[in-house]
DNA sequence: ACCTTTGTTGAGTGATTAGTCAGTTAATTA
DNA sequence: TAATTAACTGACTAATCACTCAACAAAGGT
C-alpha cells in the first residue's frame, strides 16, 4: 500500500488510542513500519496531517451521509436516511468518528474546522432544514439551533450504540428512537 | 489568593486555549505568577493536575445542577430547572465547560472519568429519569439512552447559544426550545 | 546508457519538556 | 526562643520532541 496511506492510518490509530499532542511522529512512522523522514516528505507538518486527516475524515463523513438521498422519494424517508447513515458510519468507523469528535472539541486546527469544503456541506444540511421547515415538515424555528441539537442527539445516540451495541439491531428499540427524534423538530 | 487555586485557574485557561498537552507546566506556573518547582508541590505529576481538576470541576457542575431540584415541587418544573441549569451553567462557565468537554472526547485520564464521586452523580440522575418513567412522565426507554441524548441536545443548545448569544434572552426561543426537548422525551 | 525526478532512509540537531533538588523563606508549634 | 514543618524558588537534568539532511535507490523518459 501506499506510504502516505499507510501514515494516515497509523496516526489515525495512535491519536485516537493516545490523543493528539501525546503521539509523537515517530510513533506514527513506527507504527507505519516507515522511516522517520518520510512523514516530513508527504506532510509539512505534523500539523498539516492532523489537518489533511480531518478534512478527508470529515468529507467523508458527510459525503457518505448525503450520498444516497437522492435515490430516496419521500422527504420523511430522506430525513430518516440522514438518521441512519449518521449513527451507522460512526459505529462502522469508531476510529475515524473519534478523532472527528476529539478535534471538533479541541481547540487545534482551529482553521481547517472552516475549511472550504466542509463549510460548504454544512449549507447543503441548512439549505435541507430550510426546504423541510418551508414544506411545514420541521418545526419553525432557526434552522442552525436544529442542526446543533439533532447533532446532539446522534451524538449521543452513537455514544449509547457504542456502550450497548447489541441495541443496534433491535428493531423495537431503532424504531421508537427514530419516533423519538422526529418528535423533537415535528411542527 | 491561594497558589495551589492560582495554579488550577492557569491551567483550565491555558488548556482550554491551547490544548492539553500543548501547554506545558512551565507556562501554567509562568501564568499563575508562582514558580515553576511549586506546580509539583501541589500535584504529583501533570496528570494528576489535570485529574483533579477534572473531577472538582465535574463535581461542580453536577452539584449546581441537583442544588436546588428539591426546592421546586413540580416534576415538570423540576426537569425544566435540570435543562435551564445546565445551560445557565455552561455559559456562565465557558472556560470550565470547554475543558469538560475536551477531557470527555480525548483518550486521556480515562481512570478518573469512573471516579466515584462522578459516577455517583450520574447514578442520580438515572434514578431521576427512572421515576419519571415510571410516572408516565417519560416515555418507557432505556434510562442510558434518554440520558445519553439529552445530554447530546444540551450540548448542542449550548453551542448554539455560544454562537448566537443574543438568543439566551429571547423568551419566545427558550420556550419553543424548552418544548421541543419536552416532546422529545414525552410519551 | 544516461539523466532527472521522485521516493526513501536513519542518524543527527537544536529546542523543549516533565520532573528534581539543594537550598531559602515563612508559618506553626513547643 | 528554638525547633520543626510547610511553602516556595529557579537552576538543573535526562529524556523526548519535530524536523533536517546527506546519501542512496527506483522509476521513467529520452
Amino acid at each position: 500500500m501506499d506510504k502516505k496511506e499507510l501514515l494516515l492510518e497509523a496516526a489515525i490509530k495512535l491519536f485516537v488510542e493516545r490523543g493528539l499532542h501525546a503521539t509523537p511522529t515517530s510513533a506514527i512512522s513506527k507504527e507505519a513500519g516507515v522511516s522517520a523522514g518520510i512523514l516530513f516528505h508527504y506532510f509539512k507538518t505534523k500539523d498539516h496531517l492532523i489537518d489533511e486527516l480531518y478534512v478527508s475524515i470529515k468529507k467523508e463523513y458527510t459525503g457518505f451521509i448525503l450520498a444516497e438521498i437522492a435515490k430516496v422519494k419521500s422527504d420523511l424517508g430522506k430525513l430518516r436516511l440522514i438518521w441512519s447513515n449518521s449513527w451507522n458510519w460512526a459505529l462502522d468507523n469508531p476510529l475515524k468518528y473519534s478523532f472527528l469528535q476529539q478535534i471538533d472539541h479541541t481547540s487545534c486546527s482551529e482553521s481547517v474546522k472552516s475549511h472550504p469544503q466542509i463549510v460548504e456541506k454544512y449549507e447543503l444540511f441548512k439549505n435541507f432544514i430550510q426546504e423541510y421547515v418551508s414544506k411545514g415538515l420541521i418545526k419553525n424555528v432557526d434552522s442552525f439551533f436544529i442542526m446543533y441539537t439533532m447533532g446532539g442527539i446522534l451524538n449521543g445516540m452513537v455514544k449509547y450504540l457504542t456502550d450497548y451495541p447489541e441495541k443496534r439491531y433491535d428493531q423495537v428499540f431503532l424504531e421508537q428512537a427514530w419516533e423519538m427524534y422526529y418528535n423533537y423538530i415535528k411542527p
